[in-house]
DNA sequence: GGGCGGCTCCATCAATGGATGGAGAGAGAT
DNA sequence: ATCTCTCTCCATCCATTGATGGAGCCGCCC
């Protein structure tokens, strides 16, 4: 092994960084750019045609995430080699996207010779976080896990939901409400429900793209 | 005009998108890249070097934001001309731009050809905003400035800070706080703190690396 | 089956937050 | 100058939120 060519798949859905991922990647000796996704859904048809050494992905996909994306072709092809390449959005996608069965975890300004070399790692078999994210993956893992309920509660309070609006949406009792949400305080480490509000957005447990629409 | 080479300086930290700006840019007619940036100081003094058509310039940069580098450079060329080039982040940093002088605002995840469009446009004099951020800014229009007190207060807010906290900081009384609350809450259209706290990082008003550090 | 732990649920009480009305100080306009 | 507008400030009253203690339920281990 290491002799015969890495072939890639790059998925990305900024056209400018996509065609520079491509350029820089072509250059380079034993590494072969093999197809190009925009999107979720087309990178899962690209994989599945290209059958890539290493896939390059972005978490952030329209119709269909990059966490889906990786554990969806894992399950096909649990030899599929997967290199996140993202800016960061949280620390709940990282976690989501390494629990997936990513390999790698880049960030977006990386130069392209720890591109290159986190490629070659990768096809060696090896992994790599940088440091950075490997402290903050540290930092969560102290952390507990909400109960599902707990979440729905989040979720609310996010959207700016009073107890008595959540009650009623989630069909429970007020004072219920209160339980959830003094439960969940503890575990996120907070005093009250705003500074739940913005720690959940900052750790991405809740998107801040949902704020923008109601819910369907 | 519109036949002499169009020189253009590229702003941008992000390694590979940098990249990749340029090697599209370089092989367009009528159009040279002749200078680059990292961050915002080392912007400055390229543009200084360089004097450029165009500017390309991202918002978000390490050691100096894009929008106090736009300010300052159209103070010693009143005749620079910009293209804010950036992901979205909020309203207000687009809104500021703007303000600051950019003639055009275009989110990554545009075609090349959008981009040689629209740098060829802003050069013939032209501006260009794309639909979904024009409506953005209608949107903004509608809502009030909040005071230099009132911003104040809800930076505290996004800061998890309770009223009694930011009477302290703040050096005011408790009651007082509660009336700028009062008062932003309704500029910003919204019910309590937390709906407050949300609309400030979605909008882009308090930005959210803010939120990891403490205050030096 | 009995016991145990986690999740969900509820009621009561103290603390915090939000609505309202109103006063003084300064900037700009007439 | 004085009028008016805006910003800043404050106090009182009612609504919402958060703390606390405790009950039923389900799945799991022994």
């Amino acid at each position: 092994m290491g002799q015969e060519t890495i072939r890639v798949l790059v998925v990305e859905d900024h056209h400018v960084v996509r065609q520079g991922l491509v350029a820089l990647l072509n250059v380079v000796e034993g590494i072969e750019v093999v197809g190009e996704a925009a999107d979720g859904v087309e990178a899962i048809t690209q994989f599945r045609k290209h059958q890539p050494n290493i896939t390059l992905i972005d978490l952030r996909l329209p119709r269909m995430g990059g966490v889906d994306v990786i554990q969806r072709l894992r399950m096909e092809s649990p030899n599929a080699r997967f290199i996140v390449l993202t800016t960061y959005d949280g620390d709940e996608d990282i976690y989501r996207a390494l629990q997936a069965g990513a390999r790698a975890y880049l960030l977006k300004g990386m130069t392209s010779d720890e591109l290159i070399a986190t490629i070659r790692a990768v096809h060696a078999g090896k992994s790599h976080i940088p440091p950075a994210i490997a402290q903050r993956l540290a930092e969560r893992m102290g952390t507990e896990e909400l109960t599902p309920r707990e979440f729905d509660v989040l979720e609310q309070i996010v959207h700016g939901k009073s107890n008595k609006e959540i009650a009623t949406e989630l069909d429970i009792s007020e004072a219920t409400v209160k339980t959830h949400i003094n439960s969940l305080l503890g575990k996120l480490g907070v005093t009250d429900r705003t500074q739940a509000a913005t720690a959940a957005i900052q750790r991405g447990i809740v998107p801040l793209e949902s704020l923008r629409k109601p819910k369907p």
